[in-house]
DNA sequence: CCTTGAACCTGCGGGC
DNA sequence: TGCCCGCAGGTTCAAG
């Protein structure tokens, strides 16, 4: 799944594909994905031009001509492809877009956990998917002070305090076990016990992993591709994600993976308290 | 309110 | 080769 970098990669994408250009066709090859296509997606947003595409959190905003506002969510495993026409359909390709340029865009998810619907301006951020979010980590809300604010009195681990997205939106389970490690703090550490002078460390920590990864274009596991179908290149950059038992690139101590809410997590027990 | 666990769905790699 | 198992980037809902 995409996290934060991932999305801001596909965003940074379709930009110039989308931007400014109309919808010519909008095409729905299924009822659903996570929930349903709500009634009157394609017909709201065939022959309007999209103004402005955006990142909010996890999610991407088409912001069309007409006050409405397109919401794709890749869930774990979806993909937008900036495609030649020509090119066959492929197993899980759940929405063709088309604009009046001629280019093609499609939506593949094959675990359909990904999600498309639609809101208009003035109700985006009372929506139900946006209402209860916290603040995005690259901004200036989101800092050492408010972060000890979030997890005062919290006993679940900071682990899974930085995957709650009513914290703070967009780490997901790779840039969790990654900014902690640079951080230098255990996953397992009950959240509430985050002083100030370790949130100092961990916020920028969170901040420069993900500039880190956004500016390699993203990890890409098995199925993350950018639009232009290049490869993102930042899982080389991983630190102790996905390398139990390698040594720590700190103190060579081997990794460790443990499980977290059902989650992997991986660390180094020695330099993480 | 908080925390935990299960559920949603498909594909892939490893072990036998 | 084929089958079974565990695991995979997220979110939401129910239950305690």
């Amino acid at each position: 799944m995409p996290e934060l970098p991932e999305v801001e990669t596909v965003c940074r994408g379709l930009k110039p594909i989308l931007e400014g250009q109309r919808i010519a066709r909008l095409t729905l090859r299924r009822k659903d994905l996570r929930i349903p296509f709500p009634q009157g997606l394609a017909q709201t947003l065939t022959g309007h031009r999209v103004m402005r595409i955006a990142r909010r959190a996890k999610y991407i905003l088409l912001h069309m001509d007409d006050d409405h506002v397109a919401i794709i969510h890749l869930g774990m495993a979806g993909r937008m492809q900036i495609v030649d026409p020509a090119t066959p359909l492929e197993a899980h390709d759940h929405v063709i877009i088309v604009t009046d340029s001629g280019a093609e865009i499609r939506f593949n998810d094959p675990r359909r956990f990904g999600l498309m619907t639609f809101t208009t301006e003035a109700a985006l951020d009372s929506h139900k998917l946006f209402a209860h979010l916290g603040p995005d980590p690259m901004g200036n809300g989101f800092n050492a002070p408010f972060l000890v604010a979030a997890l005062k009195g919290r006993k679940t681990a900071i682990k899974l305090a930085l995957l709650d997205q009513r914290i703070v939106v967009g780490i997901g389970n790779i840039y969790a076990s990654e900014a902690l490690h640079r951080a230098g703090i255990s996953p397992k550490r009950r959240a509430g016990t985050v002083t100030l002078a370790r949130a100092e460390v961990l916020v920028p920590a969170i901040k420069q992993v993900l500039q880190d990864a956004i500016a390699a274009g993203g990890s890409s596991l098995r199925d993350h591709v950018q639009p232009s179908g290049e490869l993102g290149y930042f899982q080389h950059a991983w630190r102790v994600y996905g390398r139990a038992g390698e040594p720590c690139p700190v103190c060579a101590t081997a990794v460790t993976r443990l499980v977290q809410g059902a989650r992997s997590t991986f660390y180094c027990r020695v330099c993480q308290r």
